[in-house]
DNA sequence: GTGGGATCGGTTTTT
DNA sequence: CCGATCCCAC
């Protein structure tokens, strides 16, 4: 018997092992941590310390061991990385891949909220609101509330509720907490709570979640129901966490509970790599998690497999600098490589330029594809420059994040109709599309609808659905009418047809497809084919039938097998870009450094290194915020593996507006470098202030000045004239003298570009002149 | 209720 | 520059 058990046990590991030559590819550490049995582990890994790598061998050696998929929860931060891990087992471990609890936080407990959010009075059918449609919301509560919206930005209120909700406090608890209410106090912005309460109350009422519910209505859920919480502790034997430095609160809460019964959680994670401050992200995770978790077993992944030695040390001698760290040195046996070239040009399209001009050459001297080159910024903005010069050499390109494909207007539209047949409590999809095609029911109506709404506890839905009991004019009563007859026979049809039927259904029917067929103008050409290439992958999404099979309805739900029209718009609400479309041609990528994270290229352009843009102007208060820049740096020259090329620009315009740019002081602390300069640094001519005063002008002004136009002379600021091109530098005051005469400025209003100047000429008397870009216009007065 | 022109204000970063 | 908003004429 005993020997049997010790064959068999041998004969296992043997088969075990035939299948394992994947092992064969890993260092010692790595080894140890992708085999080590039970029990909580911490990997800390370095920039292209194969960390990946580890927690895909893990997990794909996890399956191997014949253990469940569908016991297995493994969390990402972004898609991209939870595709790539799931392509990457699927080579090890087959069609198994597929039936993985993996995906982002949010898209595994949407799946998983499917299922249990009736418990706490959600349809199952619920929505969920991007975070337009939660600004939106918001936006309507503080009108409806009668406050200002200049001193409720909708954006602020929205990031506040988000960190709230992410702290775990509840509007109640909020309402309670005497620091937060001196903080709203101080802010003049009393009502927060309030808006927060009613913000919530919206919501549930609409059977909507926005992106933080997805988490905090699991932790809820997990809370308020112990049987529940019993039922996930036991069906995930097996938790993995991919970039820990980057949970908040909530997130750890949510898997803290969910592993404590096996105890079998492996967090990833490199506090030097945290750069999610700002969304709650905290490193006393990682102190917590070795509370927590004392049992902790701790792997760290020092050695660098990706860049030379000179990009190494340039990466080590930057994050040393910061304060808040754990100790660790990065080391490497590649080359030493190149020097990292320094770049400096005047300005922004010339560094636009100047980057598509060296991926040109490297490529035609190293032979390099486009594939290996990537532009890495620190704000989405930053990509136009690039863009144009690229096209200019026929350079194709790839810009990852930005504006999504499912966040354009037309696609939302259409969207949007396709949540409102599912869930016809959606009120944000609702107001989005009731008008548009317009069908006569106007922002009036809609006003009214939403009082009745308020007053008799009801949602929007639910008093269109009974608009004959409403004293309308019968005009509005019909287009309403039949909007919701529309709208009810799409949903009547969810259960006949594909998902894809019905969306071209509705596409027809609404006569959103014929409206932008019908605009002929570049633009409208555009967003037609969006709608279509939006039909295509819905189309997609029904096609790929990779079923799995045998399992509960409980892990079928959200699962890739499950081909309703309410799967796909969850899939798609959660997809930051089009992530879908085309990796595989050959193409220069271009992101921020944010969602550059985990990637990897021969050669890296990180452009904008300016002070004020990055490190960015807000960034320079705090040592927290300053030492996340130095963060996000790190990150960004750690992507590459043998060039690196550190660019900034001597003038960049900004709102249309031409601003002087100093070196980052990033630049200075990357050592021994070569610097190479491009072009002359100009001298700014114009460099003066910013703001020059009023009084300035008025020098080139006729003597005599007539009186006294009753506007007092404000001693407002205003910006030196905004010349059209870094070359042709000519101050508005010019412009207007070559064509007035001599005038003196009397008044400006306004702000940011669109100031208007009153300025009084001899010949014309006052007029008010709008000094925009470099355009002048005469508003009044005069001829 | 609709559509056009004038006006104003805004840039981190992501699910 | 570009979208949201306000105001005014149909």
């Amino acid at each position: 018997m005993r020997l049997f058990k010790i064959l068999y046990v041998h004969l296992s590991a043997w088969v075990i092992f035939a299948l394992m030559s994947y092992l064969d590819e890993l260092n010692d550490v790595q080894r140890e941590a992708v085999i080590h049995s039970d029990g909580p582990t911490l990997i800390v890994a370095g920039p292209g310390s194969g960390k990946t790598r580890v927690l895909t061998y893990r997990i794909a050696h996890l399956l191997n061991k014949g253990a469940d998929p569908f016991g297995i929860l493994a969390l990402t931060f972004t898609n991209k990385a939870s595709e790539a891990m799931r392509a990457r087992i699927e080579k090890i471990s087959g069609n198994n891949a597929r039936s993985l609890y993996m995906g982002t936080f949010h898209s595994v407990f949407a799946r998983i909220l499917r299922v249990e959010a009736p418990k706490i009075g959600y349809p199952s059918n619920f929505t969920i609101y991007d975070a337009e449609d939660s600004k939106s919301l918001i936006k309507t509560i503080i009108k409806e509330q009668g406050l200002d919206d200049k001193i409720y930005k909708p954006n602020q209120v929205y990031n506040r509720i988000s960190s709230m909700k992410n702290s775990l406090i509840t509007p109640q608890a909020y309402a309670q907490d005497g620091e937060l209410l001196t903080e709203d106090q101080n802010q003049r912005r009393p009502a927060t709570g309030t808006l927060y309460q009613i913000y919530c109350d919206r919501c549930f009422k609409s059977g909507a979640m926005d992106f933080d519910d997805l988490l905090l209505n699991t932790h809820v859920i997990l809370e308020k129901f112990p049987d529940v919480l019993y039922r996930y502790q036991h069906k995930f034997r097996y938790v993995l966490i991919d970039e820990f430095q980057d949970t908040n609160y909530l997130q750890y809460e949510i898997v803290r509970k969910i592993a404590d019964v096996f105890q079998n959680i492996t967090v990833v994670g490199d506090d030097a790599q945290s750069i999610y401050a700002f969304r709650g992200a905290t490193i006393d995770n990682i102190l917590n998690f070795e509370k927590d978790f004392p049992e902790l077993k701790v792997y760290k992944l020092e050695q660098n497999y990706r860049s030379t030695q000179k990009i190494v040390k340039a990466a080590n001698e930057l994050i040393h600098r910061n304060k808040n760290q754990i100790k660790k040195e990065i080391w490497t046996q590649n080359d030493k490589g190149e020097d990292i070239k320094i770049v400096r040009t005047p300005s922004d399209n010339e560094e636009g330029r100047w980057v598509a001009d060296s991926i040109q050459e490297l490529k035609f001297r190293e032979q390099y594809k486009n594939n290996d080159f990537a532009i890495l910024y620190r704000t989405n903005a930053q990509s136009r420059a690039f863009e144009e010069a690229l096209r200019r050499l026929n350079i194709p390109y790839k810009i990852y994040g930005g504006m999504s494909f499912y966040q354009r207007k037309e696609v939302k539209d259409l969207l949007s109709y396709m949540k409102l047949t599912v869930n016809h409590n959606d009120e944000e999809a609702l107001k989005r599309v009731i008008n548009y095609p317009a069908r006569g029911i106007g922002q009036t109506t809609l006003d009214k609808i939403g009082i009745i709404a308020t007053n008799e506890g009801k949602s929007m839905w639910e008093v269109l659905d009974t608009i004959f009991m409403t004293d309308f004019s019968a005009r509005t009563k019909n287009a309403i009418e039949e909007f919701v007859m529309m709208i009810k026979s799409f949903a009547a049809q969810q259960l006949k047809m594909t998902a894809y039927d019905l969306a071209a259904h509705i596409g027809k029917t609404t006569k959103l497809i014929a409206e932008l067929y019908n605009d002929k103008t570049v633009e409208g050409i555009a967003r037609y084919e969006n709608i279509q290439e939006l039909l295509n992958s819905i189309k997609e999404f029904v096609e790929d039938d990779e079923v799995a099979e045998n399992i509960s309805a409980e892990d079928a739900a959200g699962l890739a097998n499950d081909k309703t029209l309410g799967s796909f718009l969850q899939t798609v609400t959660l997809l930051t870009g089009d992530e879908k479309s085309a990796e595989n041609i050959d193409s220069v990528k271009m992101m921020t450094i944010h969602s550059a994270k985990g990637l990897e290229f021969p050669t890296v352009y990180v452009v904008g290194l300016e002070e004020n843009l990055f490190p960015g102007a807000q960034s320079l208060y705090s040592l927290e915020d300053l030492e996340e820049e130095r963060r996000l740096f790190y990150v960004a020259i750690t992507r590459a593996e043998s060039r690196l090329f550190l660019t900034y620009a001597n003038t960049r315009y900004k709102f249309g507006q031409l601003n002087y740019c100093e070196a980052s002081r990033f630049i200075q602390e990357v050592p021994e470098n070569v610097v190479s300069y491009h072009g002359d640094l100009k001298k700014p001519k114009v460099h003066q202030p910013q703001h020059q005063p009023i009084s300035t002008f008025s020098r080139i002004v006729s003597p005599a000045s007539p009186k006294p136009i009753s506007q007092p002379v404000q001693s407002h600021p205003i910006e030196p004239f905004i010349p059209d091109d870094a070359n042709t530098l000519q101050t508005g005051m010019e412009v207007l003298h070559e064509k007035f005469g001599e005038g003196k400025v009397v008044s400006i209003e306004g702000s940011g570009v669109n100031k208007i100047a009153s300025i009084f000429f001899s010949a014309y008397g006052v007029k008010k002149i709008m000094l925009k870009f470099a355009k002048v216009k005469i508003l009044s007065g005069g001829n």
